[in-house]
DNA sequence: ATGGGTGCAAAGGTTTTGCACTCCG
DNA sequence: CGGAGTGCAAAACCTTTGCACCCAT
């Protein structure tokens, strides 16, 4: 347990400045919202929380730093079908960066769970493709346990 | 190769009156729509295509329909982050099954590549969580070579 | 100083919903 | 027949954009 497990400010100091981009006090406001909650957070929950630690920070803003985070490999996009794409911090730990979700189609539940599988594949893909991989996302669709239970029994 | 390999109209009606849901024209016509053409479509797309064969389905139908039989497992819904969902047949060959998608974070290129890996995973997982999973979908985010090679030249 | 970044409000695009009407079972 | 399904148009939502102003570099 060292301390690179997630990418934190000193990162994206680093990864905006390399490409040019500015380090600007609403950037790193955001940053810190995922360092201290965590989770599949929306645009619209960080900029909730932003309001609650009365930031000033407009919702555009949030949504233009959620896009370029993302694209630096920072933060992650996922979407669960939810109507809104959720964010959460990339990590370079192994064995939070394989985490995968189990998506119900009839309660739209998702359920998170480990499992270490991907390595080799993406070690693999990169050289056949050239794709430099930064993150990946595996979800699996299917009815849960609760769902099967109540249309087994009507 | 054989018969089953893509879900069918047999399917659909047996997947719908098996849950009291109704077989109707347009349902029917909407997956004929899948089976003609394929690939990954969105609502609109296949609206379009719907308009094109004279056909009167309103464009709220179409939502209904995808939603209802992605949910029945006879499509599948992805999302490749460019606003809107798409959709297509799914499948019981787990050649076509295991097809996953390389998407760039910088020009939102969508690459498909195919893989056999996740068979006894699913199995796993349905034994340790009573999921029954009826797809997956795997998405591997960074950069192409395309935009990797332009970064590094500027 | 200067070009990228921000805030606001308006626009854009996708998806959902209310309601009267239709038609499958 | 009766209730699920449909079509239409309006509404709801999430996200993007235009523009004037601000501020990291």
């Amino acid at each position: 347990m060292e301390n690179h497990q997630l990418y934190g400010l000193a990162d994206m100091r680093e990864k905006l400045s390399e490409r040019g981009y500015k380090i600007t006090p609403q950037r790193k406001e955001i940053l810190r919202i995922f360092e201290e909650h965590g989770g599949h957070m929306s645009a619209e929950d960080v900029y909730g929380l932003l309001r609650g630690n009365d930031s000033e920070i407009g919702l555009a803003t949030v949504y233009r730093a959620l896009d370029l985070l993302s694209e630096l490999g920072i933060l992650v996009r996922m979407d669960f079908g939810d109507g809104c794409a959720r964010y959460e911090l990339n990590t370079a730990d192994p064995k939070v960066h394989h985490h995968h979700h189990l998506i119900c189609l009839k309660c739209k539940k998702v359920i998170e769970f480990e499992e270490d599988l991907l390595d080799e594949l993406e070690a693999d893909i990169a050289n056949k493709s050239g794709f430099e991989i930064v993150n990946h996302e595996v979800k699996f669709f299917g009815y849960c346990s609760e769902c099967r239970a109540r249309s087994s029994d009507e």
